[in-house]
DNA sequence: ATTTAGTTTAACCAAATGGTTGACAAATGT
DNA sequence: ACATTTGTCAACCATTTGGTTAAACTAAAT
């Protein structure tokens, strides 16, 4: 028995208000198209939650807490750099592959509210880089990888592995690729980004 | 005498819009905020440009076409593929700085409205990869570096550029700086972001 | 059967929002 | 000097939007 959610009409409301809120994001999200997409009348939704900001609030920390598992992964699993690099491009991208709209909304909804970050940093759980600093600097010393700043390491990782799903409509563009090619582009990624980041820190 | 742009009413309305638009987003912008922050009444926005849409409109072209040009020179530019790549991390990163809020603005509007691309493409100056993925392919060839899809190079370097400036306030969070320190990481990147990718690719 | 508590709905409301209008001023042309 | 166009504004309008209310329905508890 896996930890399917339950049908309750919090849940439906939650589902629908995750669609629509971050299909649209949290401006352009309309009340009664969420009530429209849960199937119920809109007082339902104040009744459940009381307004749409905190409604916003409940599909906001439930996306961070889909993500954030992904993020410890990197910072805190008891496995090398470079196991870490390999097991965090693959496990992030399928997770997105399953969730495209997820890291666009978190990202954006951040920017637009910067503030709320001090709300997550406060949550336990909250990523923290500090093992990996640590790890990294160990791993330099111990004459495996290439002098590197550990922050910056930190940032290439993440970003090789996120942008292309949040730039996606960008990138298709410039690559001048269908969606289908875009997708197996993204495939390959699982490796490529690994093998990427490995020969560049790599001695 | 440099290119400064006029102080027509029409330049005023779309400094006043593009500051307002790429801050908060098409929807969650007000045109009565847009005019205050002009200096002028709601009525001369539409007087000058007829509808939100169309002032939008000129804002999000306007930003595009600042940006296209930075991205024109490592696909079109006359140089090695390392000098590329040095050239436009420190570039890019340099113009991102003074103008913080376009990445995310671009991406984001991209994101909610896809078939903006499709105009975007069929603009002159539009950056195209085809003469990038030749060049890589010859420098594959001449053993210079490793063998990489072309595309998945370009899709690298454009992301180590791009994420760490819209991902910016996710990313403090948890390499844990202040913004002051946050802006030293990114001066960095200006070199560390192009020794990154080079040491990944060269032989 | 009646009460009671929770759930659901249609109708309603006040505020906000994009957009319009008509009057008036400032240039501009003759 | 006069007329015509262009620019500017306060007030106004129709619609949308988040949110409320009071009544009705449901199902278990008494």
């Amino acid at each position: 028995m896996t930890s399917e959610e339950q049908s309750t009409p919090e849940n439906n409301i939650l589902n629908a208000a995750k669609e629509i809120f971050q299909k649209k994001g949290m401006a352009a999200a309309r009340m009664q198209e969420i009530a429209d997409e849960a199937g119920i009348n809109k007082a339902m939704l104040h009744y459940y939650y009381r307004s749409k900001e905190l409604l916003f609030e409940a599909v906001f920390k439930s996306a961070f807490h889909m993500l954030a598992p992904q993020l410890n992964e990197i910072m805190n699993a008891d496995t090398s750099v470079f196991e870490k690099i390999r097991n965090f491009s693959s496990n992030y991208i399928s997770f997105v592959l399953k969730h495209p709209y997820l890291p666009n909304f978190i990202i954006q909804e951040l920017n637009r509210n910067p503030e709320f970050v001090k709300n997550l940093i406060a949550e336990k759980n909250f990523p923290n880089i500090s093992k990996f600093r640590q790890q990294v600097n160990n791993t330099i010393e111990a004459g495996e990888i290439r002098p590197i700043n550990p922050e910056q390491l930190f940032i290439n990782i993440i970003s090789l592995n996120i942008f292309p799903f949040i730039g996606a409509p960008l990138l298709k563009g410039f690559v001048n690729v269908n969606d289908e090619t875009y997708k197996q582009l993204m495939e390959d990624r699982k490796t490529d980004v690994a093998d990427f980041i490995i020969n560049a820190i790599k001695i």
